[in-house]
DNA sequence: TCGCGTTATGTAAGCGTTTACATTTCTATT
DNA sequence: AATAGAAATGTAAACGCTTACATAACGCGA
């Protein structure tokens, strides 16, 4: 049976609101006694229960982080950098995956809020849905608890955002495209999610601002959760149906990666002849022969500050509603300009 | 602020008693009252108190997940998967990423334990080490909540190992190299970890049974933490010392990687010239061209068994000490055999 | 030595549940 | 109609902490 508050006063031989008051700080205690109690403390190695800490102050100082699939190299990366935020800040954090499905979605947060997180921060831009319907929970959570977002944007009380500009990233990729010369350039994306659409839309402004004509036809959406061999074979499909491309944008590193793959079985030498870049600019960047060119959205960026609002929320500061950062292009050996 | 089952009895005119009754299924309720109180529980979204309940059951269902670094592939994957099955029986959990230094690792412990979570799983077989004094803050912590490891195994009382028997999935890789007629292959490892140490004795235990003179000199160590460029050309560089091998044997999937990259920027084709063997049987291996053959040690199957011995463990029951399981061989594109 | 203002410490209520035990309300049997 | 026994519900204590408020101890000047 642990050490309670109680067990340690009587061993001081004090009451239990001096041995509180030494545990949080704040107070005045005599020194002699405060140490008496801390050597106590320390001999019995005793820690005390949060969850009755919580009771009291109607706080766990814990954050709960709802993530799609933490075993996406991408939100893991961004799991794990918010943790070691939040550890810094002296937050814990309880983590739930809760797989795309939007009523999961719903149900874990709600799980998750019954624990009394002080906050919750969804991970991924797959939070966000298209309907009004898919968002709804959203809503009702903000009423309980401040929500932050990572990698996606929604205006409404009570929700902030922290994110990188995805659409004027992309436009510039492709745009440093186009400089080099490449002017048939293949898009690449899977997803449907809000951060997906935001990154199609900075090409589609990239090839209009440029006047590049009939540039659609190069857009190929491949089956979500698809495997990279069968992405390679899409795009192989793709070109054998008469497609011809010099360029290949694909909206994350798992699709540039198989675009890459595509080359080596087709015999096509990159970058001489076809040019890649990926986004996010995550270690599997290092996984491809030559090292892939790649979007960087600054993760670490993002989740410090991220946390940083949220410290700021939670002590009861004004913050910015939405925090706006812009990626910057990481050239390697899958391009050559 | 939200509701109370104080808030929820009085609207249903009935005692708190019997709210929690309900909530709680088990006791005799009145079929009509329990609707009755259901349905207002639904109509204004109460969520019990999860801190409340812990206190009142001495236990917060909650079990804390100890990881050194949740965005390391195999680590990720694993956690995800025991967050599923954890959830599945009901039970939330409480992740921490530790980082590899061992203080730290005591620490992080010591501050998860104060949430009273009711048991603690380590992931990873970096929480062992190689002295007596790096592994006492496991039997300090054992004392308090049982342990389990994944992937690891540490005989003490309270302490429950699952495991996949890495020694003999890697002397049953050798052998199939050695079956194929490749006798000169090139041990490849970097982490110094209990299973990578395992994993090394399973190469051994290979090549001495089929007494092949001086393999030991194609062991190479990789330096930790090195990038899989300078691994790849840590293997040219070995190469270019007058060593010749016809098959890697990596000690995980990322030194696999190493290893293609480094066979096709020295143009050794594989398989037909150089035959390649990852561990982990990750989501890397579709990544190279062609895919990775690798040893996968059946993560799901692990993580099952471990929560599952958990779970009998939390509920009082008997439970094995040690489960081991045996891996196999994937075989894909980096083999002909 | 007295009394006053600090400073240190103690007392007890409250946080939102669960549950043993007590009480009330039914049901069925006589 | 009375009553035993079962079923449904209520009462209140307990879980381990924080903290407002009450009280005690101390130091200091007159």
């Amino acid at each position: 049976m642990p050490l309670t508050i109680y067990d340690i006063s009587k061993k001081a031989n004090v009451s239990i609101a001096t041995v509180s008051r030494v545990l949080n700080g704040s107070d005045s205690v005599k020194e002699s006694t405060k140490k008496k109690i801390l050597d106590i403390i320390e001999e019995y190695e005793y820690t005390p229960n949060a969850s009755a800490r919580a009771m009291s102050l109607r706080s766990l100082r814990t954050i709960g982080i709802l993530c799609a699939d933490s075993s996406d190299v991408f939100l893991a990366k961004a799991v794990y950098l918010l943790q070691q935020e939040l550890q810094s800040n002296g937050y814990e954090s309880l983590l739930c995956c809760t797989g795309y499905n939007f009523d999961k979605k719903k149900n874990y947060m709600n799980l998750i809020l019954s624990k009394k997180v002080d906050a919750l921060i969804l991970v991924g831009s797959n939070f966000i849905g298209s309907t009004e319907e898919e968002n709804s929970y959203i809503r009702d959570g903000s009423a309980k608890v401040p929500i932050m977002l990572l990698n996606a944007s929604f205006d409404y009380p009570n929700v902030y955002s922290t994110l990188c500009d995805d659409a004027s990233s992309m436009t510039e990729a492709a745009e440093e495209m186009l400089r080099a010369g490449i002017r048939d350039i293949l898009y690449l994306y899977s997803a449907d999610s809000y951060s997906s659409k935001k990154k199609l839309s900075g090409f589609h402004t990239a090839m209009k601002r440029n006047e590049i004509p009939g540039y659609e036809d190069l857009i190929l959406h491949a089956e979500e959760s698809s495997s990279v061999e069968e992405i390679a074979a899409a795009i192989a499909d793709f070109e054998a149906k008469g497609h011809t491309f010099h360029g290949i944008l694909a909206a994350d590193d798992t699709l540039a990666i198989a675009a890459v793959k595509y080359a080596h079985k087709k015999g096509r030498s990159i970058p001489d002849d076809l040019s890649v870049i990926g986004y996010n600019n995550s270690m599997l960047t290092e996984f491809c022969t030559p090292e892939l060119t790649s979007i960087d959205s600054h993760l670490e960026t993002l989740t410090h500050q991220l946390v940083t609002t949220l410290i700021g929320v939670l002590s009861g500061q004004e913050m910015p509603k939405k925090s706006l950062f812009s990626g910057n292009l990481v050239k390697r050996g899958t391009t050559n300009f």
